[in-house]
RNA sequence: GUCCCCUUCGUCUAGUGGCCUAGGACAUCGCCCUCUCACGGCGAAAACACGGGUUCGAGUCCCGUAGGGGACGCCA
């Protein structure tokens, strides 16, 4: 049998990272039946029933978020607002079929009744009040919802692949709205029928929708439909132990994306958060496919942290290749240098980036270390940079600026050999030759190996770079 | 308040009754490597929420307590 999954996102923001996590889940378990079972398909719909709250951009962000993370879907994107007519004849056929009911409660008085319940401790639930009444009693004027006729007795089961059997009394759920007053369908009615009709044969989504799972329960039973297999996975926390939402700061993976991570650092952090293959932390996307499995989703929340997802970046920046690090580069270093470019700077980036790429744990990082090949002097010596070309800095630098310029073949070894072997004429330690230069070339006191810096800087930019600090002061 | 769920190092987790003196990863701290910073290597510190059972034996099963979370909309 085939697998169907779906992502069913509300438009009402940016795709966040809690949302993330659920369509990538969605995502690995329909590729992995596709490529080790029998055929998977990962659908996406759009829950935009609430017109106030949906947008365009919303989807258009959502739609950004899941291509960038690389979880591409089948078929195009179903809008479930079009699909109203159809939700509004099953609810139509509920009530012919006795299983629904018209209620003329104005929502006003379901206010009064739910107020009232709490106040006395009661269930804040629904009393039924137009279940079995006569039809002719309804006030005029008013437009009915249709409600679910559940039932009062016995008990609704979820089986879960996640959570287990998850049970609660019927009594404990009231008759819900169906179809609004306006003819439009609620989101419970809507997602059942959707789910349907897509044959969606596997439901897997965060746990805060477990409890509406035993209300879609029920109207499956009512429509004699088969109830799809369930997984509802644990929330994404923040570091409050607070569900992660919107106006907790949980941030859309667009915000990901421009503080510097890459993609599959985030769906490999994403993916371990909840799920394990044992002691396996990198995991390949292949190897995703491979290994997800629902039963190795765990039960309980996880707090997200951003170190954790940092390390992995850093590994995955190392493991790039350098061309397409060298082009995600290129525009933050256009912006932060404000256009001024060295000429030849994608060219040194492309030889440098080796060197420059083990140093970074985000791209953020990894551009603002690649400004040494892309500014144009002179260069602005930081502070401690500034302090190291003073003094023995700098003398060493006038000493070394001669050696430099009759090095006869501009390769890093012979390079090395040079600054070397001048620190051994001076009787000085390598750092105390190589520091004034790494300060005087990058302006800074970090930077890759500075010899492997001169060499793709090139004798002239070196020996300029050099000219400027000696020249002032 | 009512219902549902969860509970192993600071964090993510391994663990499915004996292999646990509880393993890995991130973070932290030391040492090594070293032209700086990273990377890498080695090492340290760090957890089974609590209380009862069941069992020859419990992190693993059961019950309770505590703590945390989620859901209780004519939102999705």
């Amino acid at each position: 049998m085939t697998v169907v999954t779906r992502f069913a996102p509300s438009p009402t923001g940016y795709l966040h990272i809690g949302g993330a996590r659920t369509a990538l889940y969605n995502w690995l378990f329909a590729k992995h039946h596709a490529e080790y079972g029998s055929g998977g398909r990962f659908l996406l719909r759009i829950e935009d029933t609430d017109r106030k709250r949906s947008t365009e951009d919303a989807v258009a962000a959502i739609l950004d978020g899941l291509k960038w993370l690389g979880l591409d879907w089948d078929g195009d994107a179903v809008s479930q607002f079009t699909m109203a007519g159809r939700h509004a004849e099953i609810a139509r056929q509920l009530l012919d079929e006795g299983n629904a009911y018209k209620c003329y409660c104005s929502p006003e008085e379901l206010q009064e009744m739910r107020d009232s319940a709490r106040a006395e401790g009661r269930k804040t639930m629904y009393d039924g009040r137009w279940r079995d009444r006569d039809p002719a009693d309804a006030p005029p004027g008013v437009d009915p919802v249709i409600r679910l006729r559940a039932p009062h007795n016995g008990e609704t089961v979820i089986p879960d692949m996640v959570q287990g059997e998850v049970k609660v009394n019927n009594g404990e759920l009231d008759d819900m709205i169906l179809l609004r007053a306006d003819g439009s369908p609620t989101y419970m009615l809507a997602v059942v029928v959707d789910d349907h009709d897509m044959g969606v044969s596997h439901v897997i989504r965060g746990d805060d929708h477990l409890t509406n799972a035993f209300r879609q329960i029920q109207i499956y039973h009512g429509l004699g439909w088969e109830v799809p297999q369930f997984a509802h996975i644990p929330l994404i926390h923040g570091a409050d132990g607070a569900k992660m939402s919107k106006r907790h700061g949980a941030l859309g993976v667009d915000a990901y994306r421009d503080q510097g991570f890459l993609p599959e650092a985030v769906c490999n952090y994403l993916l371990r958060l909840g799920w394990s293959h044992g002691d396996d932390e990198i995991i390949r996307r292949d190897q995703a496919i491979e290994w997800f499995a629902l039963e190795s989703v765990g039960k309980s929340p996880a707090k997200f942290d951003v170190d954790k997802l940092t390390s992995l970046n850093g590994h995955y920046i190392r493991e790039a290749e350098d061309a397409r690090l060298v082009d995600l580069v290129m525009p933050l270093l256009a912006r932060s240098l404000d256009g001024g470019l060295a000429e030849d700077t994608e060219s040194r980036l492309a030889k440098g980036m080796a060197g420059l790429k083990e140093r970074a744990k985000t791209l953020l990082e990894l551009a603002e270390s690649a400004e040494i090949y892309a500014m144009t002097r002179p260069l602005s010596l930081n502070e401690k940079a500034a302090e190291m070309v003073e003094g023995d800095g700098r003398a060493h630098l006038t000493s070394l600026r001669g050696r430099l310029a009759d090095v006869a073949t501009w390769s890093h070894e012979a390079l090395e050999t040079a600054v070397r072997t001048y620190a051994e004429t001076a009787e000085l330690k390598l750092g105390k030759a190589a520091q004034p230069l790494r300060a005087a070339l990058t302006g800074r006191t970090v930077s890759p190996s500075i010899f492997e810096v001169i060499e793709i800087l090139g004798r002239a930019e070196v020996l300029g770079r050099i000219d400027d600090v000696l020249k002032d002061g």
